[in-house]
DNA sequence: AAGACAAGCAACCGCAGGTCC
DNA sequence: CGGACCTGCGGTTGCTTGTCT
């Protein structure tokens, strides 16, 4: 079978992401959603692949993605979901919402497997937060744990407003019933130290809302949210994909900040929890 | 202050499997 | 039925940033 070149496609550029080139795609996919990532960047004016259009969308993007650092339960749940998995990131990241394959896998390859051969180097020791942030001061190895449990839930307004749908969740019959146990334990978020069910924080999403629904469908936002959204998206993307607007940041403005702003706004306004709101 | 080194993470690569025609 | 296409996944790379000397 022969493979469609990709990326070496002559002009298609790579590397990182611009600010200008996530809110044309971000623009675009909250538009007309994402029904063909290779028509994709042609349509929406990228000189991107399909690939990494997609790459970007659901490792960055993606209004759901929750940033910042690991809690330690977050990061348990990650080293308990690899002894049974293995390194089936996206098996893994379908348990922890909010994360991505990706990230999961880099906190893996650069934290969790470092300190679990530490541990069992010293078994004594406690299981030590990540701190990713790099304002976090770095704990000394012998530190009793001590760590507010939320701790990295930056943007919680964001986080997990469905379940995770990974296509290859394929895990067993046999890991679902303890996973079922897991998620009961885990499904939970901490805003401002109240412990928030996450499954009711959010407006119950159309199933279809992750799907990969063509065009035709127009969206792959929730219908319930689609209804007054024309004002909110002009005061959030105020321009149009095929009529690019050099975006201005010179008051330090953030692209991504103002994407994720859009999709809290809509949560918000459609019903979300007074608790988020505060945000 | 500057260079070397290490760590973190975004992005890319290539394969596999599913779907469509 | 088989080839082409599309998407998802895991592994890997390489750039950026922080720390050390």
């Amino acid at each position: 079978m022969v493979r469609a070149p990709c990326c070496e496609k002559m002009g298609l550029k790579k590397g990182p992401w611009t600010p200008q080139e996530d809110q044309i795609l971000i623009s675009y996919i909250q538009k007309y959603g994402h029904g063909n990532w290779r028509a994709l960047p042609k349509q929406a004016g990228l000189l991107r692949c399909g690939k990494s259009c997609r790459l970007r969308w659901t490792n960055y993007l993606r209004p759901d993605i929750k940033r910042g650092n690991f809690s330690i339960e977050e990061e348990e749940t990650i080293i308990k979901l690899h002894e049974m998995l293995g390194n089936r990131w996206s098996a893994i990241a379908a348990r922890l919402p909010g994360r991505t394959d990706n990230e999961i896998k880099n906190v893996w390859h650069t934290h969790l497997k470092k300190r679990l051969k530490q541990n069992q180097a010293n078994p004594e020791t406690k299981l030590q937060p990540t701190n990713c942030d790099s304002n976090a001061p770095v704990q000394s190895e012998s530190s009793s744990l001590n760590v507010p449990s939320q701790q990295g839930f930056e943007s919680p307004a964001y986080t997990t407003m469905s379940p995770q749908t990974s296509s290859s969740d394929d895990i067993s019959s046999a890991t679902d019933a303890s996973m079922a146990t897991m998620d009961q334990n885990n499904m939970t978020n901490n805003v401002k130290g109240e412990h928030i069910d996450i499954w009711e924080t959010f407006p119950e999403i159309d199933e279809g809302f992750w799907s990969e629904s063509p065009l035709a469908e127009n969206t792959s936002m929730p219908s319930s949210l689609l209804a007054n959204n024309d004002e909110l998206l002009q005061a959030q993307f105020p321009f149009n994909s095929t009529e690019l607007v050099e975006p201005d940041y010179s008051d330090g403005s953030n692209i991504i900040d103002d994407g994720m702003d859009f999709w809290y706004n809509l949560f918000i306004g459609a019903g979300g929890s007074p608790e988020l709101s505060e945000f």
